[in-house]
DNA sequence: ACCTTATCTGCATCAATTGCTAATTAGCAA
DNA sequence: TTGCTAATTAGCAATTGATGCAGATAAGGT
């Protein structure tokens, strides 16, 4: 994702506008690489602004995915969670303390059964346990 | 997935019962390469069964699942799916007809970020057209 | 045939997300 | 600076997929 400052230049450009509460959650999102939720992300904001609506967390991030400022990701969490990292990464998730990190895939695995199917995209969601969750559990 | 015969046996054998429903439950699934949602497969047993509750089949999809015999898969399609096939293999969906395929991936591919974690689990899901939707669009 | 216990159904509930609308505001232009 | 207009916000309703709950029912060992 770009920086607020070029966001700002970027949605003005579309004919949106930038409103304190979209430069807010522009902050927020910047170099943020804990895959937060919409949820989480109207908590954060809301401290620093409170009254901000949920509703205006997810129009602005539906905005943001759209101008593919953003990627929204699926890990099974039950809620989407939001990547301001659009460069060609996967993901690790932990069945422990549910935390999302980057993977970055080289060599693009060996198919079968993809003959007829002319692939577009390809996204790995990896589980298991993160250092501290097996620390954890060692020491129990 | 078993076959309904020897499913029968593990249930009971796990001090579950074996009802009509899930008998046609067991048979609907049975070498379903479909990957249904629990609703479709509702829909597939209230013509066999009318009156067969939706409950009940999210109860016995839940079942199957925490005996290893089927795998629940999510592919941003809103609900989840189900898969009979628990082989280890992969899924592609695609964006024009929803469908989702197997495939099958040999060769691990080289990993980076993923020093402190460890992997019990990966699943990537392909994303395109299929040939079927290929040739629709090539039709307009 | 009986009895215990799992299961079924139907409905209420929940969580994440989206739809809707009146009031507000950004941002261009005069 | 002021005004205009379309975009945006907030708040609430609605939707969807899934799960919790309880009384009636039925599986299956004895």
């Amino acid at each position: 994702m770009r920086s607020p400052e070029e966001l700002t230049i970027a949605f003005r450009r579309a004919g949106l506008k930038v409103t304190p509460q979209r430069q807010l959650l522009f902050r927020l999102l910047h170099d943020n690489s804990s895959h937060p939720t919409a949820d989480s992300l109207h908590s954060a904001a809301t401290t620093v602004m409170p009254g901000i609506s949920l509703r205006t967390v997810y129009q602005t991030l539906t905005d943001l995915a759209e101008m593919g400022e953003l990627q929204s990701i699926e890990v099974g969490s039950g809620s989407l969670r939001f990547d301001p990292n659009v460069s060609d990464h996967h993901h690790a998730v932990c069945d422990g303390c549910g935390d999302v990190h980057d993977v970055y895939v080289s060599k693009a695995p060996v198919l079968r059964g993809l003959d007829d199917f002319s692939v577009s995209d390809a996204h790995i969601v990896y589980r298991g346990q993160c250092g501290a969750c097996s620390a954890l559990v060692a020491t129990k």
